[in-house]
DNA sequence: ACAGGAAGTCAACGAGCGTTTACTTCGTGA
DNA sequence: TCACGAAGTAAACGCTCGTTGACTTCCTGT
């Protein structure tokens, strides 16, 4: 029931690459990484994960040891944001809302899935604590920290929740209405609600 | 792995409960809604509905056809926002702040559990086209057609982000951050936030 | 009071899951 | 070159899940 056809997701160099540990490791991290994100972690099944990856699913539990030791490896790396919030404060709103806007783009594409994706896996039990310890660490401190005025951890949750609600509504449900809006101009709308909580 | 223990949800009046099949079909709904909205669809057993409710898995298939038949019950008695939005326009983003915030009270009380704790629900492929409809229809669609001005609809949505992803951030997550802040004061804030996208 | 039907139970099924063990295949340093 | 350890596979285990069909228990209209 309720089966959810996916495209070909199959690391096309599975076939012609060599044995190579921590290369495979990273493929399968990659395609655990598009699975959770695209069905949550519950729904995503390690043979699935391993197919997408070239290799079986016993090879999995052999390199992360269990299914939710490869999701803890997925969480650190997917909740690495880089240096996306280093830059003006100014500039800040805009760079955000490119980057949650801009991964609807990316929803057939084979870059990897972005970050607020993973907030799918939100309500599963064995995901929400190692979620929300990286969310807070990650995320909400490291931008509350480049926040000025008062209140900046409340405010910085504020942006978090926005752009975790947008990225729901807009890629998980896919409500119409922001469905119907061109990309460009998301992103200016999306720009001055950020904008909003990050000057305070 | 990652059990997470739950208080004795059974319907109290079960053991004393006469056999009356609207009375038990509202207990199943009942208990179910409470499942879905805090492990999901997936995570939610019918075996644990059903024993919270007080009867056995196999009446619920009964009743409801099957597990997706059962979801998709819950979803038509949850998205019935009632008479929610039917206030003074002014008065609307208090309300809906109100709606929002005050579900962390219930948190591990025994009334059912608000709304929007559903979205946890909205990273399943089984249950992610039924919300989509009911979002459109039964609350992004009611909402814009009480809003003014340009842009209903894409308000509407917004609205519907803002509280999706505060309710994600706030319950499921439970963002430090948020956390931290009294009850009255988040609603303050919610009120201050939902308006601007109310007026416009 | 009692038959009949509705309400509810019980036990088993088949499928899918994560995981493990024993095995095979490959890359490479001496 | 070739043996040895690393990389990867195959098959099965135990468990849980949703679902089903035959069964029992209770309420109710006559």
């Amino acid at each position: 029931m309720m089966v959810e056809q996916d495209g070909d997701l199959t690391d096309k160099c599975a076939q012609v690459r060599k044995r190579c540990s921590s290369t495979t490791r990273e493929a399968i991290l990659d395609s655990a990484m598009r699975r959770f994100a695209r069905h949550g972690f519950e729904c995503s099944g390690v043979r699935e994960i391993a197919a997408d990856a070239g290799v079986t699913a016993a090879l999995v539990n052999r390199y992360f040891g269990s299914k939710e030791g490869l999701f803890a490896a997925v969480i650190e790396r997917a909740f690495d944001v880089g240096d996306l919030l280093e830059c003006d404060p100014a500039e800040l709103a805009r760079r955000l809302a490119v980057h949650i806007v801009r991964s609807r783009e990316n929803r057939q594409g084979d870059k990897p899935t972005p970050l607020l994706l993973l907030l799918r896996t939100a309500a599963e039990p064995g995901a929400v604590n190692l979620l929300r310890q990286n969310l807070d660490r990650n995320f909400v401190g490291k931008l509350a920290a480049r926040l000025e005025g008062p209140d900046t951890q409340h405010r910085a949750a504020m942006v978090a929740a926005l752009m975790t609600g947008f990225a729901t509504l807009d890629q998980s449900l896919k409500c119409s209405a922001i469905e119907e809006d061109d990309r460009q101009r998301l992103i200016e709308k999306m720009t001055g609600y950020l904008d909003q909580w990050i000057r305070g």
